[in-house]
Parts: C-alpha cells; sequence; structure tokens
DNA sequence: GAGGATCGTTCGTCAAGGCGAACGAAACGA
DNA sequence: TCGTTTCGTTCGCCTTGACGAACGATCCTC
C-alpha cells in the first residue's frame, strides 16, 4: 500500500487485521515499516526534512527510521502515518497481496429513489475495476439514506457547492464546498442536502 | 500524485490514520492501547506475568502499558500483539467505523510546482487498488502540465467551480461546473485554469 | 493466624530512542 | 570557481522505554 488507503480501507485493521492476525511472523517488521516511510514520503513528493517537521519529530530519526535502523514508538509511528496519510496498519503490516473476486453479477444498480435527489453515472466501473464515479445534485428535503452495500465498500465524498450532511447515518458530519469524507459503504450512511443547489462527487468503491 | 492514502481511511484509523490530514485523533492512542492489551489477556485468562514471559518482555514493562503509562516500541508491541493472537492493527486502532473527513484547506497540499496550482491528497491507494482522490485548487496563470504516469493509468476530472481547460495536451477541452472529463493519465495532460477559484475533483486510477 | 502462592504495582538501574547540530554530497546561479 | 540552497546522514547529549527485584494485596490451605 501504499499507503493507504485505507480510507478504507482498510481499515481498518480490521479489515487487515484480521487477516493478518493471527499468524504474525516472529519478527517486527522494521523493514517493512522503513520500506513504508519511504515509499509513501516519495510518493507525496515530500523531503524528509519536511516530514520531520509536519510530524513533529526530528529528522535525524525518520532518517533512522527509513534506513531501517531503530525501533520507534507507538506516538513517533502515529504521526508519521498522520502526517503521511496512511493508515497506521498499514505501515506496520507487511503489504499483503490481496486477492479479491468480484462476483459475477454483482453490480451497484443505481437510481435516484427521491425527486431531491439525483446521482448522475460518471464512469462506471469496468468488470475488474471497482469504482463509479458519480456526480450527486440534491435538493435540501428527504435525506437519501442508502442501504449497506458489498462488506469493504467505501465511499468518498468531495462537496463542491452547497452543503451538506454526510456519513454514517449515526453520526453524519456537516459539509462545505472542499470538504472531503469518506466512510465504510457497507453501513447505513445518508446524504442530506441543506441548502438548495447543493452538488458533490461521489466515488464509490467495490471489492 | 499520488498519495496515499488513506485518506480514507480509515482510516486510519485506522489506522492510522490520517493523517495529517484530516484530524484523526490527533494523539497516538496510548489509552486505546492500554485498554486493549488487557482486555486481550483478560479474555485469554492469562495473568500479566504470563502474557509478560510469553511474549518476552518484563511484567513490569507491560504493567505500566496496560495502564496507560508509557510509549511501547514497535517490537514490544509486536511480541505482545504475536503473543495475544490480535493483530498489530487491532491493538492500536479502536475497532470502531472509520470515517475520515478532510476539511477544505486541510490534508497534504501538494506542493505545487507552481504556485497558482494546489492538490490535496484526500485519498491515497493501498497496494494493489490504485486510486488517489485529490482536490485540486487552480488560478489561471500558468497551465499544470503532467508528465504520463505509469501505462494504463487513468485520471478522472469533474469540475466543481469555475472554470478549466482539462484533457489531453494536444486537445484539451473546457469544463464548467458539473462537467466530467476523463483520458489516459499515461500521455501527457494539462490543467489550465480559466477563472479564479476554480475547484476540481482529481481521481486518478494506475494499474 | 501463620505460612505460602499468585496477582499486579512501584522503584532503581541501564540501554536505547529521540533530538539538535554539524557534516558531506549534490544541484543551481552568479 | 565559489557561494548558496537543499538533501540526507552521522555524531554527542539527554530523555525515556524496558528490565529485574522488591513490595503490598489477595486468596488459599493448614
Amino acid at each position: 500500500m501504499d499507503a493507504g488507503d485505507d480510507a478504507n480501507g482498510n481499515g481498518g485493521a480490521s479489515g487487515t487485521g484480521g487477516a493478518g492476525v493471527s499468524r504474525q511472523p516472529g519478527r517486527a517488521p522494521l523493514a517493512a515499516i522503513a520500506e513504508s516511510l519511504q515509499r509513501e514520503r516519495r510518493r507525496a513528493g515530500l523531503s524528509l526534512a519536511e516530514v520531520a517537521r509536519r510530524a513533529g519529530i526530528a529528522k535525524s530519526t525518520l532518517s533512522q527510521l527509513e534506513s531501517g535502523t531503530g525501533n520507534p514508538s507507538v506516538e513517533t509511528l502515529w504521526a508519521l502515518s498522520v502526517t503521511l496519510n496512511v493508515s497506521f496498519a498499514q505501515l506496520v503490516d507487511p503489504p499483503r497481496p490481496r486477492v479479491r473476486v468480484v462476483r459475477a453479477g454483482e453490480g451497484v444498480a443505481f437510481a435516484a429513489e427521491h425527486a431531491d435527489y439525483v446521482a448522475t453515472l460518471l464512469a462506471s466501473s469496468p468488470p475488474h475495476a471497482r469504482r463509479d464515479i458519480f456526480l450527486v445534485s440534491a435538493e435540501p428535503g428527504t435525506a437519501r439514506e442508502s442501504d449497506p452495500h458489498e462488506p469493504g465498500a467505501i465511499e468518498h465524498v468531495v462537496l463542491s457547492t452547497g452543503r451538506a450532511l454526510v456519513g454514517l447515518t449515526d453520526d453524519p458530519v456537516e459539509l462545505r464546498p472542499g470538504d472531503y469524507i469518506a466512510y465504510p459503504g457497507d453501513e447505513p450512511h445518508v446524504f442530506r442536502a441543506l441548502e438548495p443547489g447543493t452538488f458533490a462527487v461521489l466515488v464509490q468503491e467495490h471489492h
């Protein structure tokens, strides 16, 4: 991984973890951490000093970590994971190849259920790519509640204009233009426009 | 760009979390680790001394960790996760739904090579699913030309506000709010804002 | 109650993590 | 060529994690 992702993902841990759990390699994956740190930093196009500054650690420390020397504390690694926008688990867990199966016949059939909610499919996922991109146009009124999708699904929303309450039904977040949110698509979630002319970009990932 | 991310991640949460970006729990979850350690140990019905012995660490150390004091190194936590048969991620991440929010203006801003172009990484891709989501903020002026990425890469752009010329360098297309374009990322492409305050959502896929 | 065994915490010591500063290497420009 | 800037590594110093031993508390049995 890069990193991240998890956005979903991996979420967690869970996810990941899951798997990983049980049999972990006896040795702590310091080398893997070193690799991940450097890869993610380069990926972001940042210098060692810059990342260290943002994470609030010494660049000498980061240098040692990237070279595989050292055994970082949880706080140090956490700060780096936050700065690099990578899930903590992903830094530590050896990136295992995950084979995912997309079952035949699966597909998110999408239709606007409510008049005050319109989603336009911009890019549909080919058989093996698993992401759909929607442009969502919504007006204040009924919220659009979605039943959970397949396990592991993740949704990303970037609000373009207006205001909206988005996220898990339990705990929605108010978004303003430019705000971004990601949440597990396999739990009940909601999209409720708070202003007329609310637009958003929705990226759905299925696994 | 790419980056990673997790944006979503879960988060980072998952772990990681997030990153800097967003606000994950800014603080390292030492309290959560403490709780998890004790819960898992009790679940296994083992004494503190026994777990310490199996993990090869001092029981005093484990005692402190379970009390929330201390900031364990990766090796120490790893040894405990193996002994308790719990994924490392699970120890660190509180097993909760991960919702990640990146507010406008937050996030890892990619510095733009040009002053009039800023891309913010919202979600980065995991190792095998590769997609990065960026919020692009651009001002009229120099165009932002990108060198080709890996073969097979595809970019999707949804314009939120303003106007922009987007697409292959040879044949860019003028986008208005709500417009969408997709083009091969492995050919030279360009993003040129035509109005001040132009925002767009960029989804990169690599293969 | 005294003795023993087990539990988890606290204390003193030592090694290692983390830091700032200095250093060499490489890339520009004058 | 020299000076400047930026990169990443290396070098002492100090703080802190980790250890082992001792300690009080609890729960037994005799």
